[in-house]
DNA sequence: CCATTATATAGCCAAGCAGGAATATAGCTA
DNA sequence: TAGCTATATTCCTGCTTGGCTATATAATGG
């Protein structure tokens, strides 16, 4: 029951990881046991246990019980604050005729940038 | 030539931190220089300098120079990229009314297509 | 009960990081 | 030139991380 409000500290962090986007990427697609998540990975399995627990503390991962199973499932709520602390500076890509589009026509002649 | 692909362990690296968090929340309202950026912390300005290259590497963060001084610049891209990766996402917390359809609705800014 | 399967824990190591103090560099200004 | 300001660099420390191996727990099937 770990509903609190996401720490963005331990989300990021556990974002960071480039394994652990691959199984949040799995994870998305529904339920996986430690060993299904294992399995495209050269690692250990407790390495991947590793993984799973940063990305359980985190809050983006919750666990369940089935069999000798440990089922993981994605929690949205961290993504859904990632998603909102980054759409907080979405200004500042969207009316950026003064920022963006800078550098843009630094590199490029393209006079407008659209769609 | 390195904010053309972001590279998300280093972005959500850089963003794992609160100091930098902040950083970039100050930085969304204009340029600043590192004394500027140092000032509400209390950090030593090596220490904010760090954390300054932190973000520089990780595409965030582009320098100027004028004076002594050289002025900091949020860079909008890995932010997009980041709010981009995490909406590949968004499904899960839109169409999972069985979970948490309940708090998000309350505030949901999204404006679809203007202009 | 025993054996098997799934997962967790403990301990180790090398690498990285966040902080500081001290020092160096770079660009003004008088 | 000297001296001041802004920033960077170097070196140190303690803490964290990501990987491994080896072992422990937990649940199931016979």
């Amino acid at each position: 029951m770990e509903y609190m409000k996401p720490n963005l500290d331990r989300v990021f962090s556990a974002l960071a990881d480039p394994t652990r986007r691959r199984i949040v990427a799995r994870l998305a697609r529904g339920e996986a046991t430690v060993m299904e998540l294992a399995a495209p990975f050269k690692l250990t399995q407790p390495s991947v246990s590793k993984h799973i627990k940063v990305l359980e503390r985190a809050g983006l991962v919750s666990r369940s019980r089935h069999a000798q199973t440990r089922p993981c499932r994605l929690e949205p709520v961290p993504l859904r604050a990632v998603m909102e602390w980054t759409g907080s500076y979405r200004k500042l890509w969207e009316d950026s005729f003064d920022r963006l589009s800078d550098f843009l026509d630094a590199n490029s002649q393209t006079k407008k940038k659209d769609r």
